[in-house]
DNA sequence: CTTGACTCCGTACCTAGGTACGGTAGTTAT
DNA sequence: ATAACTACCGTACCTAGGTACGGAGTCAAG
């Protein structure tokens, strides 16, 4: 079905805004129908899982550039696919201790404001002057 | 000693670009010190605390925004700066998880890929398009 | 006293991922 | 056929965190 949707349309079923299809029309990430003589542009249900493959893939942490990279890649290059994803990987992981680290060192801070008595000094604006732990 | 330190010495001791100074500036994180009738603008090494202050804080995840405000805190605050680094707290674990969602789903497919034996499909590409499990 | 390095200042540009505006053309409902 | 929606299109604007440029002033060394 469907398969002849104008932009409102598509951008209603996607869930996405209107001008973000246009958004990536002129990045190059989806292609702009012709323009037929009479009437609106149709967009048909390929775009529509483009779409989909572009919202996954940006929940997955793959940038628009990547995610181009990502649909411009045949089955041929599976390799590289797997690489994507592997370096990607790499990535969210070193983003993940990185943030564990702050969170160990932001809940050590917190810790002591809890623990404050002397409310002369804040604890957590002290350590980031004083710079005794980083 | 120092605290007398023209802004590109004030830069390499922070180890920051002088840019960044003058960007700090037009954001009001740091002040612009007088401009003296002879002879270039003077920094204090109060600026240069502050500048440590406000690279300590991104690392722990605050953004410019935020630091401007635990700056402007006074020590009586510091019920404030608490809340604000619990709040900063939550929101890095929350992205933790996220990250750890990611990551499973990621390590899933690039697996699917190493133990791929038909070369006529991708598992990535047709994970992202089907939406099998997203 | 001139050359090179540095400061000062405004303004423009950059990435990333969009959102908003405004005029015109085309479509649908009454 | 006229109002009320949409589509179409270019362009401007937004956040965040800077970086780059260009001209003019200033300073220190040779």
């Amino acid at each position: 079905m469907a398969g002849q949707l104008t932009i409102g349309q598509l951008a209603k079923t996607a869930n996405i805004n209107v001008e973000t299809i246009r958004y990536y029309q002129r990045i190059g990430l989806i292609q702009q129908p012709e323009k037929p003589t009479i009437g609106y542009r149709a967009y048909s249900d390929e775009t529509l899982k483009r779409i989909h493959f572009i919202k996954r893939a940006q929940q997955l942490g793959f940038s628009l550039k990547e995610i181009g990279q990502l649909l411009d890649m045949s089955d041929e290059q599976c390799e590289t696919a797997a690489q994507m994803g592997e370096d990607k990987l790499q990535l969210i992981r070193k983003k993940m201790t990185d943030l564990s680290k702050m969170a160990t060192v932001l809940d050590e801070y917190t810790q002591q404001c809890a623990t404050n008595s002397d409310h002369s000094h804040c604890p957590i604006i002290d350590s980031l002057i004083d710079d005794s732990s980083t």
